[in-house]
DNA sequence: GTGATGATCTTCT
DNA sequence: GAAGATCATCACG
């Protein structure tokens, strides 16, 4: 197959990634996110995300890293919308981020949690699991249920896809329309924030089993926008 | 099941 | 020099 990617969807494009997070975000919940690796084609739908709003929202977002204006490491927020920003937290783990909103304004969308979908193995090995482990739930869980965990999961670093276009037929990483369709989404508080802990910027999918942090977790149901 | 702790290092002040 | 969009592990109940 010339494009392994191909059966997981239709690419987005560039138009679905220019708009407010606050928007983007619950969007991105039962899409593909789909990384064609040498080792391996790996993919996992998106069922917990944050918004990050750009220092021109008012009022602005303490919590986001580019409230403070462009950096070297936040440069890429404030480019084209539908590009990856990868960081380290903690000297240990990353953790992927989506660019949002035309060139200048720095709104982003961090991805939280997956679903594994495709190459369930090679996850596995990358969290540092067991070979040949039966996927049952707990396992499942245990993959991707987390920002760095996806990340170790699907093998993404900083060094090798920070940046990337995620609207490029050709990019290794890139987040596909499957058909899947989501009525409601919950809106929850912000994790592992410390300013502006209240801001009901976080979007999980109702009741799904991949969704990380505190179970009881109090959020009201919204419409996707 | 919940809550506390340490690992570890990049980034910005 | 301090803080950080985390995770695995261990103690405790």
């Amino acid at each position: 197959m010339a494009n392994p990617a191909a059966g997981l969807g239709r690419l987005l494009g560039r138009a679905f990634y220019e708009t407010r997070p606050e928007v983007v975000c619950p969007r991105l919940l039962g899409k593909v996110l789909v990384h064609r690796s040498e080792a391996g084609v790996m993919a996992g739908r998106i069922v917990e995300a944050e918004a990050y709003l750009g220092p021109h929202n008012d009022p602005p977002d303490p919590a986001a890293h580019s409230h403070r204006g462009p950096t070297p490491r936040t440069l890429v927020l404030f480019g084209l919308a539908g590009h990856s920003y990868v960081y380290s937290i903690y000297g240990r783990y990353f953790c992927l981020n989506v660019s949002c909103e035309s060139e200048g304004l720095a709104g982003s969308v961090l991805l939280r949690a997956l679903e594994p979908v495709a190459g369930l193995e090679l996850m596995a090995q990358n969290r540092g699991l067991p070979a040949g482990l039966e996927m049952n739930d707990t396992v499942l869980r245990q993959l991707t249920s987390g920002p760095s965990r996806l990340c170790q999961a699907m093998g993404i670093t900083r060094p090798s896809h920070n940046g990337l276009d995620l609207t490029d037929p050709a990019s290794p990483l890139q987040i596909r329309e499957d058909g899947f369709v989501l009525e409601k989404a919950m809106a929850t508080p912000r994790i592992g924030i410390s300013e502006a802990v209240d801001w009901p910027l976080r979007f999980v999918v109702p009741g799904n089993p991949c969704v990380s942090g505190p179970k009881g977790l109090k959020g009201r149901l919204v419409a996707i926008p």
